[in-house]
DNA sequence: GAGCGTCGATAACCTGCGTTATGAATCTCT
DNA sequence: AGAGATTCATAACGCAGGTTATCGACGCTC
């Protein structure tokens, strides 16, 4: 899984919108591969803001330690996505990241990316449609946990892991490996890991997932998509027509 | 209160990195105030995206209507800010906004901000930090709503709103204007008006929140920032060093 | 394969917040 | 200035979800 396959920058491929020259300055995004071990911390909140990375193997998340002890995972992370984009424009990290499983990811620098911006105004649009993509998730996250209740956050959180997985073809059968504890899961949430649980035993009851440990199926994703009634545009929609003039 | 003004661009202008150019091209995001009425509703979630808005005076918010009935307000604007940023990239508006109040916006177009992006890095990383900054208030209430009890999430917002108004100079004697109904913060935090109001009276109760109708004083800033621990990098920190060499 | 640590299921209990309802105060329109 | 519409405060009641605790099933390591 490079940066190359990832959505964003098929999207621009597709459109013919990158030249050679785009494809090797991305693929020097990914000159350094590093092996990371489950539950390593790629960087602590607050921390100098002096790389990003992209993930070629393996889950992270993007987190916050709170004052009264408890964590809120912001953000899942996927290989082919960016983290740390977040940080951008910002001196300290806003938000710590750790693997969930062990993994590869490729560290790269500001320099490197102000180098893509200089170089190639596709490739500055695709990573700022990236970055806005992932705010959108963000975005969605935060209206469930204002809004919705306990298994319509579960639903949506693992419908929107499905949608996202299958794009980068780790999804078969409607199943899909979930290395996710439902201690990280209730994080993510807002809710307790005794909920998570409870949660997980009502959907199951309902035939609507069956998780066996790390592996999660859906049985009729199309019902789970109804049930929360999911907006998938803001995962799927291609690049507005006016931005291929641009490129 | 213009573009110029707003905080990121004082702050690049602090950095001698605005060139008169920039500040003609910035002014001219500006070239186009309108007079809103209280309510109006600037464009609904799923429209096209085909303007930007610049809000000179009042207040406006974003938000979703949800299958449910509720609504969710994802960001209250302010004086200064940048509207639909969040859509940029984006074939369709991710959500609504409407105007709180009544107030006046600068409308401009994608072409606008593409020639900004062409013509000036220095406001191009402006803009982005911008929107990057915007984002990193969203992740900060998408906290709270996960992690934190009602009032915990009341002061956090109130103390927000103290801090933005702050810098640009619509606090006095640590009071504000909170054009807010109790509703429309409750939408905003994920709570019932009811409790919301509850909410109200057990902070004025403890002496850290005095509110007249749409007047809202705090007595001790720093008492409520400690109650909520603000942690205030996200609002006021100037962009990291690399920048500077960069613009 | 014994021992230990992590993870998940389920139960019992409690509370924070939603819901509904009512009345008072304030705003808006004519 | 009167009528209707908003907005807000407060109370009564119920429930979703937090907390704590217990137990079984898997993974480790030696």
């Amino acid at each position: 899984m490079t940066l190359l396959d990832s959505v964003v920058m098929q999207g621009l491929g597709r459109h013919g919108a990158l030249t050679e020259e785009d494809k090797t300055l991305l693929l020097g995004l990914e000159l350094n591969p590093r092996r990371v071990s489950a539950g390593e911390v790629l960087w602590q909140e607050s921390a100098d803001v002096d790389l990003f990375c992209v993930i070629k193997e393996g889950w992270a998340y993007s987190y916050r330690n709170l004052g009264n002890g408890s964590m809120q995972i912001l953000k899942v992370y996927l290989p082919g996505d960016i983290i740390g984009m977040r940080d951008f424009g910002f001196a300290r990290r806003l938000a710590g990241v750790a693997m969930i499983n062990e993994g590869v990811i490729c560290p790269f620098t500001h320099q490197q990316l102000f180098e893509i911006f200089g170089c190639s105004p596709a490739l500055a649009v695709g990573l700022i449609a990236m970055t806005v993509r992932q705010q959108a998730i963000l975005t969605e996250r935060l209206v469930y946990l204002g809004r919705y209740a306990a298994h319509e956050r579960l639903a949506h959180f693992l419908y929107e892991l499905y949608l996202r997985l299958k794009r980068i073809g780790a999804v078969e059968d409607n199943g899909f490996f979930m290395p996710l504890s439902q201690e990280q899961v209730g994080d993510a949430l807002g809710l307790s890991a005794v909920h998570v649980s409870r949660t997980f035993s009502m959907l199951r009851d309902e035939g609507l997932v069956v998780r066996d440990r790390q592996h999660v199926t859906l049985p009729d994703p199309e019902a789970l998509a109804r049930l929360v009634e999911f907006n998938d545009t803001y995962i799927d929609e291609a690049l507005p027509a006016v931005f291929q003039s641009f490129t």
